[in-house]
DNA sequence: TACATTGCGATCCGT
DNA sequence: TCGCAATGTA
């Protein structure tokens, strides 16, 4: 049949073994987005599935777009009706469906990092913790580890510890108790709700365990413990699970996922078949064998034989450049070159790094050398203050129960409502166990307040009554419109001074276009569904990929895409592998993972470039090249020389730059000692600082090219 | 009591 | 470079 005429033999077990579960070890390249969207096209025309039976999770809400794009391509129509999308969307429809089993009303607010951290400090200061050691930050993470594992404050406290860990548990019970006041959940709550409904509540259980015959889920290594439960469950009438991933692709350790979920499937489902893709369709040869050789290096993991028709291409370039702003020009340049000289388009590249804050060299230069660009993630569209702030208002109109929200706006724009007014306020509340919108209907009561503080908060809530009354039967960008004009928000930005003024109001005039884009496509265009996209959406969901542009984004974002030409920009030690991981071995596989995933983006030409220092905050610091460039076998390796005059002025050719303080000067003629080859004579100087290339003829007559860090080689004095 | 300013500290990856 | 907390001023 049609469906599996362009398959590979695994990929057709892959495609048409549909009962009984099924892992997928799928290598980078090895097609599996195409095998999940022609398994689902294959239960659908070939085994009688029906949408509602199928329930298929991605990583993103775009590859969930994106899938349902090529069902639809492959059998028409009948693809509507499947549950497709991310953990978080998934259950935050199951949480609308059934949670108020759990006392969760569907009109629930999903808080992000910030919100979570505002609650925290409230709590801190309502415990007198505020001035202890305790950091919110530190909280937060511990916080949600326990979630993403299932552990109750209960469970937490079991595990006993020191003070500090009983702290903490007093401050969960309190931030769970807070959550649960406010109608909110936080983004481990969206899926840890749903295992504790489906624990206690059977039928509930039933009602979708039944229904899903058949679970996809994609990038199956970056599960968490949680997620790992809500499957389990989900499958326990069908077992119809097809898990594909690699571990050698998880790098989302550090939020709570755990590769054991992918390590462990045949223990957990014992009559599962494993289809193992291994043929490469995505990258050249080279870079295929490269990147092979660098996972390879790790000890924790599944050993597999990829491989690959295609030709072998052109060798891998590695660049070194003074700093940040030489690479960025570097970039920029061989962009331009590669479009001139080899036809080929701005989206063809990609330019992946390991920070957000490298972007913004990267950023200049590209607008200096007026080539267009893409940026994915950094400063995310709905965190800019006044789209939160606005998003605020909906919030508070949708749940009045949501505190954060409210004491984020009731002095936004400025009505004269201080600290002291709110505190009044929350402490009035807190007495009564009541939410502050609710404390905002009975200001006379409030103790201590003068009236022109008492008109104000009185003034407040009759705002907010008013627009939940005039935004009845109103569509969401109306509502947005509404919202910010009558809450003087507008007013307020004119105050501004021009060029800020200007470009928020343009934000504004995006996010209701955003809200008429939203009412356009919608199945359900109610301003709770508007609210829940909105906080799930996820950078790379934004980014359009058809744009004529290089795209630029972390190392993180690019995972599941691939581009013709790929740049990694500073493979430095330090940065990737990133410094906060030099002292644990977990860590650093996951470095050298988040390296691979980099490489295995590209599918014929592969960049990597590395700076002798870059300006952080604290002045200029000397850089040293990445351990993982080190570990490429030269063979697969060029360095592109710096002497060619486009990156490297005549006078900085063979002259080091001694902008690093003590370190060495390297000249012609100079003697070095190297640890195996003994002793040399420095013949041939490029590029600079610690990024050095040396070549160097040793005793015997051996030459050596060597990118030399000042570690491996010694400097006897006076020779 | 509300709001502006200054200074300091942190600063990876992100649902 | 940026956001936020402590400090100063109306």
């Amino acid at each position: 049949m049609h469906l599996l005429r362009d398959l590979n033999p695994g990929q057709q077990e892959a495609v048409t073994r549909v009962t009984g579960p099924v892992l997928v070890l799928a290598g980078a390249g090895s097609g599996k987005t195409r095998v999940l969207a022609h398994r689902i096209a294959y239960l659908l025309s070939a085994a009688d599935a029906r949408p509602h039976e199928i329930l298929a999770v991605t990583f993103t809400n775009k590859a969930a777009g994106e899938m349902a794009d090529r069902v639809r391509a492959l059998v028409g129509s009948v693809a509507s009706g499947i549950w497709m999308g991310t953990f978080h969307s998934i259950c935050a429809r199951i949480l609308r469906i059934e949670g108020r089993r759990l006392g969760i009303s569907p009109d629930f607010t999903i808080y992000d990092d910030r919100d979570q951290l505002l609650l925290i400090k409230q709590i801190l200061s309502d415990l007198g913790l505020t001035k202890s050691r305790i950091t919110p930050a530190a909280v937060l993470s511990r916080i949600s580890w326990a979630k993403a594992d299932l552990l109750s404050p209960e469970e937490l406290a079991a595990r006993g510890g020191s003070p500090y860990d009983k702290r903490l548990v007093d401050i969960y019970v309190e931030y769970e108790n807070a959550l649960r006041a406010n109608n909110a959940l936080d983004f481990d709550d969206l899926i840890c709700m749903p295992v504790r409904l489906f624990k206690h509540h059977g039928d509930a259980l039933r009602r979708f365990a039944d229904r899903f015959k058949y679970i996809l889920i994609d990038e199956y290594q970056d599960t968490n413990r949680a997620q790992y439960e809500l499957v389990r469950l989900l499958s326990s009438s069908h077992r119809g699970v097809c898990a594909v991933g690699d571990d050698d692709q998880s790098i989302y350790r550090w939020r709570g996922a755990d590769v054991t979920n992918l390590l462990n499937f045949e223990r957990d489902f014992p009559e599962a078949a494993v289809v193992r893709l291994e043929q490469c369709y995505r990258s050249t040869k080279t870079i295929l064998a490269a990147s092979q050789a660098i996972i390879q290096r790790n000890i924790k993991r599944k050993d597999k034989n990829l491989w690959t028709g295609n030709p072998v291409g052109r060798k891998i370039m590695l660049s070194a450049v003074r700093d940040e702003q030489a690479e960025g020009e570097f970039v920029a340049d061989m962009v331009s070159r590669l479009i001139g000289e080899e036809g080929k388009r701005l989206s063809d590249f990609v330019v992946l790094y390991r920070t957000n804050a490298q972007s913004r060299p990267m950023e200049d230069a590209f607008r200096r050398k007026a080539v267009p660009y893409v940026i994915v993630g950094g400063i995310k569209f709905y965190e800019r203050k006044e789209i939160k702030d606005l998003i605020a208002y909906l919030r508070v109109l949708v749940n009045p129960r949501d505190s954060v929200s409210l004491s984020r706006i009731i002095n936004v724009p400025h009505r004269g409502i201080g600290d002291v007014t709110f505190n009044r306020l929350r402490a009035f509340c807190n007495d009564r166990k009541i939410s502050l919108s609710e404390g905002l209907t009975r200001v006379a009561e409030i103790e201590g307040l003068n009236s022109a503080s008492r008109g104000k908060l009185v003034a407040f809530g009759d705002l907010l009554r008013g627009l939940r009354e005039a935004m009845a039967g109103k569509s969401v960008e109306e509502i947005i419109k509404l919202v910010a004009e009558r809450s003087g928000y507008m007013a307020y930005l004119q105050t501004l001074d021009r060029v800020e003024s200007i470009a928020r109001t343009e934000n504004i005039g995006e996010l209701v276009a955003g809200g008429y884009e939203f009412q356009d496509r919608s199945e359900e265009p109610t301003l709770e569904k508007f609210l829940e996209e909105v906080s799930l959406v996820m950078d790379i969901d934004l980014w359009d990929d058809r744009r004529d542009a290089v795209s630029l984004m972390t190392l993180h974002n690019a995972k599941g895409l691939e581009f013709p030409v790929v740049f990694i920009a500073g493979a430095e030690e330090g940065l990737i592998p990133h410094h906060t991981s030099f002292e644990d071995r977990a860590e650093m596989e996951e470095e050298r993972r988040l390296f691979y995933v980099g490489m295995t983006r590209a599918k014929e030409r592969l960049f990597i470039s590395t700076a002798a220092g870059r300006r952080g905050f604290k002045g200029w610091m000397p850089q040293i090249v990445s351990r993982f460039v080190e570990d490429i076998p030269e063979e697969y390796l060029e360095i592109l020389t710096l002497s060619d005059e486009r990156y490297a002025p005549e006078e900085e050719r063979n002259e080091p730059q001694p902008d690093w303080g003590e370190e060495k000067v390297v000249r012609i003629g100079t003697l070095v000692r190297h640890e195996e080859w003994g002793t040399g004579r420095v013949v041939g100087c490029e590029g600079y600082g610690k990024q050095l290339r040396l070549t160097v003829k040793f005793g015997g007559g051996r030459v050596k090219r060597l990118l030399a860090r000042y570690a491996n080689l010694e400097f006897p004095e006076d020779m």
